[in-house]
DNA sequence: TTTT
DNA sequence: TTTT
């Protein structure tokens, strides 16, 4: 009945955009978030969390966000359930994004014209989660 | 940096309660979270999110919740990642909670003295509001 | 740049549904959220926190929600700074609801024909703060 | 029974700290937080949220932090309700953090020693992911 | 009293 | 496959 996720972190890898059959832009990212404590070996770990965007989001994520780059996504957790090939159920576990605010400024000579400490918003109102 | 989950879900089964070595309570319990909007079918989904509750609060979860109770969960989303037997890389996707609320009351003869409409919360209780 | 509230808490009164002289319906109420801890005299004491829900949420709030229901708001804490009659500054804080959902089911003879268990989501993208 | 508010914005003044007559470190601080949207007139308005910090977070928040900082904030809405000199009852809107995280680093010659993209968090924290 |  |  709710479901809402905010995570702040750094960009792992270059989003990936692409677009369904129907033409609807998709950017795939994953997020390295640090967990707040050490653990035993009194190393810092962090989560690497997969996010979604899409529509007009997926694009601006696609076109002006890059590797290490910080943000905060807000969303919420989707958990999809499949069959694999050897016939074991396995589950896959990503955060739909609403909204995806840049934290940090690009580096120079990254992404020329990138909107600097500018936040994107999803607002429209669609099935974030099509099977794609 | 910054990793919040809250969501509101009935459970799927009753919970687990188990001790780790040193004798550390865990319970491990799955919420079903219905979706805001109906598929292209037009059927609800719901995500099924598992969740780990440990120490006080997993024993307070352990006891007192089962199969179908309402709950808000607020936690953090923990990523393990883990080489499967045949070789592959999997994940595990979980929320770890640190407070689990009671949103409904028991049906009768569920569960006899487990405190209705009570939440608990992992977190130590300071009066963080002192008049000053 | 980031602006997110979620509570769960009690109407402490019937919302008042409210129109702007453009008839967008608006509706103001207020919540009763429990602390997690007893103050220093052992009294567990409440936030009492007001909230505003626009358009058509607006009207499922002002329709359907009553004194004493359960719900949880999701939304974002907006701050309007005035000068009062006398002169001095005075603020307002009040919660803009997005979403608003339905967490027990209403007494008999209360709201007939409200939708128990239902939630609603304000999804349209508009300023949710016009002056009114 | 849940009230949890995440912010992100910048300090708009240096922290206050003060100390409670039994010792305990405080420090209050002012975020200005961008709406997400332009009001009528095509500007981009903010919200003037004030948050208060206690114990060590409170140290840290007014030892390290300065005017134009950018941070991550969590905690809860609590309202106080108070009388007036004049007799009429007015109310007192501020988070209780309970983690703040720096965001940006400080500029040069800001604060010697301040701990750059470096988060406080006034939990305990636990190891709460042993493998079990 | 308001930040970039 | 992992970010600063």
């Amino acid at each position: 009945m709710l479901n809402r996720i905010i995570l702040i972190g750094r960009l792992t890898r270059d989003p990936e955009l692409r677009y369904t059959p129907q033409g609807v832009p998709v950017a795939s990212f994953s997020l390295a978030v640090d967990r707040p404590f050490a653990n035993q070996q009194g190393q810092r770990e962090a989560d690497f969390i997969d996010c979604v965007a899409w529509r007009k989001l997926g694009e601006t994520v696609g076109n002006h966000l890059t590797k290490g780059r910080l943000v905060a996504v807000e969303g919420r957790l989707q958990i999809r359930s499949y069959e694999a090939q050897d016939g074991t159920k396995r589950k896959v576990a990503e955060v739909i994004a609403d909204s995806v605010r840049f934290l940090d400024r690009p580096r120079d000579g990254q992404v020329p014209g990138s909107p600097a400490d500018v936040g994107m918003t999803d607002d429209v109102a669609f099935p974030d989660d099509l099977p794609f």
